[in-house]
DNA sequence: GTCTATACAGTGATAGAC
DNA sequence: GTCTATCACTGTATAGAC
């Protein structure tokens, strides 16, 4: 008999997977210890608070990566460079409109008020990074804002289109136009 | 006492109304009955499939609501004022993002494979009489088709990020946007 | 850190009185 | 068409052995 012996970082992204293909709500223990293959009782030996304490702990952890890959880039010296990489982790990251968004969904239903400032938080400093980046390379801070928000907004909404549709290209299609508009020329 | 006496077309509205709020998964039988402040017992009697049915119904009372006022509109005689007309009717009945949408919502969790069909066919059918429409103005065919799958795709992040910022504004800017970029002035 | 066994509240659903 | 009572089952959570 194998019995593979995790630690708590390594039982976050699983858990997170689970969360994020079934929702809070749908997200039930047994679903859980079924798709991570781990028991109750070792979920609860990681996660005293339970369901609360994991969705808390998955939402920082996204928050972590997206602190990382995105935002702390997007916040530093090279604005431009920053866009264009954060173009390519977006489609990596949501495997081009094959995976939705955590957070996103966690803001549609009454998972939100539980989790309304990790949520709020999230969607808050993509708009301010990106809006900044686009405002050191040179364009005016209010169309870089709403240019921002355009943005973040039309990712969210082709992730639940393509979802919808059952057709990735929407996804693919929508980052395309939104790199294209990101790009400053300085003609 | 009074006991107010309900037909099926009736309780659709209510019952839609706790769905949109709570997901499906979230929208339990009990939650349901308080909401709507009738009992299990009437419940099932409008709907023998229970929950499922419930959720079905509903789908197909939101997708004829949008086939009334906006899918079949567009698809007439009149175009750039079905067009005029959707962007007042989706301000309305988004509550300028207070209120999120039903089918988005079912299409982002696991929720969708149930629903599958229905989800579908409500956002194919809405990109192409919008599609559709804007042809009809006069706009090239491909042009039209990807600037109405911007539009829809922009309308589902703006509910999504609106709710997860508590900021019904960003959903009003949208909206603006959109009505404006699909207003083919041909000068 | 893993697991099984168990408690018990909440789940969807049904039956039958009014 | 309304309701309450009740069902079997699944939900989260806990205890304790290994």
């Amino acid at each position: 008999m194998t019995r593979t012996v995790f630690e708590r970082s390594d039982v976050i992204p699983l858990v997170a997977e689970v969360f994020r293909e079934l929702g809070y709500e749908g997200a039930s223990m047994s679903a859980i210890t079924t798709r991570t293959s781990l028991s109750k009782g070792s979920l609860y030996h990681f996660f005293p608070g339970g369901k609360e304490e994991m969705a808390r702990e998955i939402l920082a952890h996204v928050d972590g990566w997206f602190a990382d890959h995105v935002f702390k880039p997007l916040e530093g010296t090279n604005p431009q460079h920053a866009i264009t990489l954060m173009w390519d982790s977006v489609d990596a990251y949501f495997r081009s409109g094959r995976r939705v968004c955590l957070v996103g969904a966690f803001a549609l239903d009454e998972t939100r008020d539980r989790f309304a400032v990790p949520i709020k938080s999230y969607f808050r400093r993509w708009i301010a990074a990106l809006a900044g980046a686009l405002a050191r390379c040179g364009m005016n801070d209010v169309v870089a804002h709403r240019l921002a928000e355009e943005a973040v907004v039309s990712i969210q909404g082709a992730l639940t289109v393509a979802r919808a549709l059952g057709d990735s290209d929407v996804f693919k299609r929508t980052v395309k136009r939104l790199r294209k508009r990101t790009t400053i020329t300085s003609s």
